[in-house]
DNA sequence: TTGTATGCGTTATCAG
DNA sequence: CTGATAACGCATACAA
């Protein structure tokens, strides 16, 4: 069933009730009336399709996520939710590609069929060919992180150099002396994973500027490797006193492998964070971290590419967060093991 | 750019074009060469929308998640990440749906517009409206869990009677004899939610077949509630023994309930429940739990969704999953507290 | 082996 | 206030 038939019943064209669905020319309130009855009696909705083909836009946004195959962490998740969210708050409909290398057929299908009216993009690369590509074809598209070179796009962004540098500024505030940085997998960190290089970046200079022992170490997005990560740590270094990561995923294997080295958290050793809030409060004890407000980032890229959409000439605009550290229930003043 | 403008450049008709793209019938060599040549120059890829609307199908796959604003559970993920790679792999995208009530306006796009070839659906109800909307308009689909009417549709369900059933058989063979069943929300199972109804079936008829004390209570899908929730029961069941749940995000916070309340487990205490692989896995100490397979059960969705689509008139399937219970550290033989 | 013409279901322009 | 009609970009039946 389609316009066309809705009209001959009305007894109307179907610019007409075109028109009477849209407001966008007047129609006479008895037609109007005789249009919407056998609209609700039929159950009519015009074909979105035939609408995208005619309109030029799709009314849809893509998300492009890490591939399904690796676990999203709890703060993906609440990126995907929150971008959904605020996606269906504007009536848009969301695209979903699970995208991590840069010739993924799925990506390649959204952005060169023009599935969608712009594309948010998870995962970045400090170098990140889907971004270049997204530039060549001038499609908007926002960033959830950023590449080596902020100002060529609009993106969102958590300050993990930030986060991390004041991690380790309170771990030192404490009196640890020996801390290590837990980071993300090494295959990430190597495929040049932005949070990965900045939070590295923002240890090795506070630990310089405290004049701290710090080792850095990755380590795979999951909890066996958590555990395994810690005790390697702990028998590696044997004066080290707290740990700081950006690693959500193995979390509950470091707090495992704490606990059965017989250290006590956060009496014998102190752990610390960037993580999602219900993270970090479902961990036990709860984490004491900078607890990431997904949220608000992923309402805040739906808002970017809207207006990049609105207008494609818009500056590009970017939001970096810096989130407080809440203090929970993993750190305290240093103890010699 | 279009199919005209390739046809114009490499002198040939906008058809031969299209059927050197699609194969569908002979091109010469050298003139497809030509088209090609012209094609990769300018990267033209056919407009996905127009296909569409010629077609008659979006090659896309509707999932119907749970609000984005309560948040998923690790299995709903697990579900929604192997779904989407089931239909990554088949070369379909998919279009989410954050739909939790009947008439919601992102459902209804999605249904009503023609979006997409066939729809998925998760946390379906015993009485579902968009079941028997999705009926009614004769568009594909597939349920992640099932209505009370089971041969109305095709799905993949976890057959939560059995598993929690088997869950109780196994705390009363070691000795047992004052458990609880700790469901989802309130809401949820008020709203007639399958699994929490027949987990609760499962568990009553089997404290009746086994003679033990049974009480039932309901739980908000979060660790604080999980907290509240198990404070309650130890304090208004002091001979209560052993917890068996389905409640996946409430599990973080029971755990602490039980430790706080200077009950080791499984020691003291015994904990047993459904859940995904991961969760079960990373929880401390690992839970006894029936692993659900979500990512089996996606596929599933997906295959029996295609079938649906090639053939609509392919009889109903259903697939009914109980995985065995895989022993971890949370049951121990029974200890009068 | 290739070209022409039609229609998918809309929206919007032009005419009345 | 309303109707006829031309696109949107593609795939395909029909001609040649």
């Amino acid at each position: 069933m389609n316009i066309e038939e809705i009209a001959r019943r009305s007894g109307v064209s179907r610019s007409t009730v075109s028109y009477a669905l849209s407001g966008k020319r007047r129609v006479s309130e008895v037609t109007r009336r005789r249009i919407q009855a056998v609209i609700d009696e039929l159950g009519y909705r015009p074909n979105a399709t035939a609408r995208a083909l005619k309109e030029g836009r799709t009314r849809t946004l893509g998300l492009v996520i890490p591939p399904a195959s690796q676990r999203l962490t709890d703060m993906q998740l609440g990126f995907v939710a929150s971008v959904v969210d605020a996606a269906a708050r504007a009536d848009l409909d969301v695209l979903l590609s699970p995208s991590g290398g840069e010739h993924d057929r799925s990506f390649e299908r959204m952005v060169g069929g023009k599935r969608v009216d712009g594309v948010i993009l998870m995962e970045i690369r400090l170098e990140d060919d889907r971004v270049a590509h997204l530039r060549h074809t001038r499609l908007p598209f926002v960033g959830i992180g950023r590449t080596s070179r902020p100002d060529e796009m609009s993106w969102v962004d958590v300050d993990y150099e930030m986060l991390i540098s004041r991690c380790v500024t309170h771990l030192a505030d404490l009196g640890h002396r020996n801390v290590a940085l837990v980071n993300r997998s090494a295959e990430l960190v190597a495929a040049g994973y932005g949070p990965g290089h900045r939070a590295l970046a923002g240890f090795t200079r506070t630990v310089a500027e405290r004049e701290l022992y710090g080792v850095q170490t990755c380590c795979a997005d999951d909890a066996q490797s958590g555990v395994t990560c810690v005790e390697r740590l702990l028998r590696e270094h044997p004066d080290l006193t707290a740990i700081a990561t950006i690693n959500e995923a193995a979390l509950p294997g470091m707090y495992r492998a704490l606990d059965q080295a017989g250290l006590s958290v956060p009496r014998d050793f102190s752990l610390i964070g960037v993580a999602a809030r219900h993270w970090a409060e479902n961990l036990h004890p709860p984490l004491t971290a900078a607890d990431v407000p997904a949220d608000e980032l992923g309402a805040r890229a739906v808002d970017l590419l809207l207006q990049h959409i609105a207008d494609p000439d818009t500056p590009h605009r970017h939001h970096l967060v810096s989130p407080p550290i809440s203090l929970r229930g993993t750190t305290a003043v240093a103890r010699p093991r």
